[in-house]
DNA sequence: TTCATGCATTGATATTGATCAATCTGCAGT
DNA sequence: ACTGCAGATTGATCAATATCAATGCATGAA
């Protein structure tokens, strides 16, 4: 692994309160790869072998049943993705692959659940972790359960602007298709959320969209840090 | 407090491994109260200055934004709910009520935290207790986005069923109204999944629902561990 | 008992969002 | 450049769910 790698890795929340001799030896265990995109990590059902690392690209959980599919959530770097199938040693409860190309850092479950039992700092770090991981998805919930469609395609909006340092102009991080199954609707009603949006401060152009009116758009989708904040 | 629910708490997982002096010190700062049915006991974005302990009763999680409001989970005997918020000593990001007269153990978070902080096991048995809340919710949304409603009705009387030990008869746990709003639809509409569902081998009778063929049921809600399964 | 209240049910209708189909766009590969 | 393909858009229609309204049915209080 190279060193930049090594060092990124290091300075995750996550690993940062490691005794140096236990990260070494969770990271000897360890390897990163590089994907393609559009590439099947894990499937959902099987046993969680691996703990993952997004180190550079972009990574899609999703889940089907029956037929139907739907986007979870998208992993950006630097985050884990299913450490807590990998502390209970249960199944995934979601499949993962690749939107872009992407360099990830495979840890053997095993190592990491005994680095879990043996170095108290890490198993502080990964109580925070998880405890940020179960709140977002508490958020999403609350974001699908609370919401309408284009009030959920406006928050995103709202969200990215900030994500952007309120730029005039923000640019969607991955596919429509991808953004509405995380948003829970069809790629159809996307198109349409957006073009109703556009009299609501906003204007589209592909994956490009101006905020002309950040404050229509907060009219009409009606942030509230509860469920949008990613900190609190 | 009473020695029998001193008992009870010492023997639920997350408290079962701790170091004798800490949990009575932990123990000592807590308190049991009895409640009401109905009661608010705490709202989304207040501090998390306690986490609760249900020991009788159930409890409702909820959330409520610009005029809507959905029920999230429901807590029964014996659970700890809002342990991610204590943890990280964030807001809440849901309110409690009680749905029945209740007995709750309300432990001030700082308490809680620093044990956390001073105590490997108690650590442990934090994340192993967040790992499975994390999941719960993952499976809740699974329910959400992949599932019609009358699925997700059916599948609710498929687990009712299992939990009974298959008894020909169940009995659902609280009101339809709450019933509704945690599997995501409208009375009304929980009223016609009822009755929908009565030509596949269940017969409801008010909160009485008796399973005629469990093949039948299974054939038009299609359960899938990863999403029904509380173990796993 | 009687009333009041809240929940459940039922039917009619409205709205939202999904599906289907056709077209368009932009990019990758040749 | 051309071709092919996947994704995006648009419109028409359909299905699912919500809303509104009316009624019925319990339960508990007076």
């Amino acid at each position: 692994m190279r060193d930049t790698d090594r060092d990124i890795i290091r300075n995750l929340n996550l690993f940062c309160d490691m005794q140096p001799q236990r990260f070494e030896a969770l990271l000897t265990a360890a390897y990163a790869q590089q994907f393609p995109a559009h590439v099947d990590l894990i499937r959902e059902g099987d046993p969680a072998d691996f703990l993952y690392v997004v180190l550079e690209g972009s990574v899609e959980l999703f889940s089907a049943s029956h037929g139907r599919e739907s986007s979870m959530a998208v992993v950006t770097p630097v985050s884990t993705f299913i450490l807590a199938a990998t502390i209970k040693d249960a199944p995934y409860l979601m499949s993962a692959r690749t939107i872009a190309p992407s360099k990830l850092l495979l840890m053997p479950s095993r190592n990491v659940r005994s680095a879990f039992d043996d170095d108290p700092d890490f198993a502080r770090a990964i109580v925070t972790e998880l405890a940020t991981c179960y709140r977002s998805v508490v958020k999403s919930m609350k974001n699908l359960k609370l919401r309408t469609a284009i009030e959920r395609v406006g928050n995103y909006i709202v969200r990215l602007h900030d994500k952007s340092g309120r730029a005039d102009i923000v640019e969607l991080p991955f596919g429509k298709r991808n953004l509405a199954s995380i948003l829970g609707m069809t790629p159809e009603n996307l198109s349409r959320a957006f073009g109703a949006l556009q009299s609501h401060g906003i204007l589209m152009d592909g994956a490009r969209i101006e905020i002309t009116d950040r404050a229509a758009l907060e009219a009409i989708c009606k942030p509230n840090p509860l469920i949008d904040d990613p900190l609190s």
